[in-house]
DNA sequence: GCCAACGTTGGC
DNA sequence: GCCAACGTTGGC
């Protein structure tokens, strides 16, 4: 049975992979990640076809530069095994691995940029996590409301 | 199982 | 660069 479509952010340090390395490479391995909550959603609640806001954190300004698509589903993270990567842990084994990521895929690139103060300023985007002060998850499950709304401010 | 110390995230 | 908020670690 096909699940039903969820929707996510996700954050990402544009001075490690913005949305237009995004653009560029067409997809990406959502690697690196080492927080439970976030693995959990890759691992257990993401699948093929969830639509994505592709957040823009530590950026002048922060907020949400375009979307993205989940294109597979979580495998497990390879930078774990990888001893050269910062990424690695030694808890992780490719027989009892430790951390997952999900594909994720490029859609659009918003033609206008929804800082994070316009997002707080929308009644409608209260409940977002994102606009919770100290709220760290870098990934955040949202309504299909807040999906919508936030790709009409995206999109105008 | 508690909790202090420490490290990280991320807005400002 | 600062620092509040939060997650993780490890001693007990």
């Amino acid at each position: 049975m096909m699940e039903k479509k969820k929707y996510w952010l996700m954050k990402s340090e544009p001075d490690t992979f913005s949305i237009d390395d995004l653009a560029k490479n067409k997809k990406t391995l959502w690697d690196g990640v080492r927080n439970y909550q976030a693995r959990n959603f890759m691992m257990k609640e993401m699948s093929p076809g969830d639509e994505v806001l592709f957040y823009h954190s530590n950026a002048q300004p922060p907020g949400v530069a375009g979307l993205a698509k989940i294109s597979k589903k979580a495998v497990p993270d390879p930078t774990s095994f990888d001893k050269n990567s910062p990424y690695y842990d030694e808890k992780s084994s490719k027989e009892n691995p430790r951390w997952f990521c999900v594909e994720v895929s490029f859609a659009k690139k918003f033609n206008h940029f929804v800082s994070l103060d316009e997002i707080k300023e929308n009644k409608k985007l209260k409940n977002m996590l994102v606009v919770k002060k100290g709220q760290r998850l870098s990934i955040q499950p949202i309504t299909p409301d807040e999906f919508k709304v936030l790709c009409q401010m995206g999109m105008r």
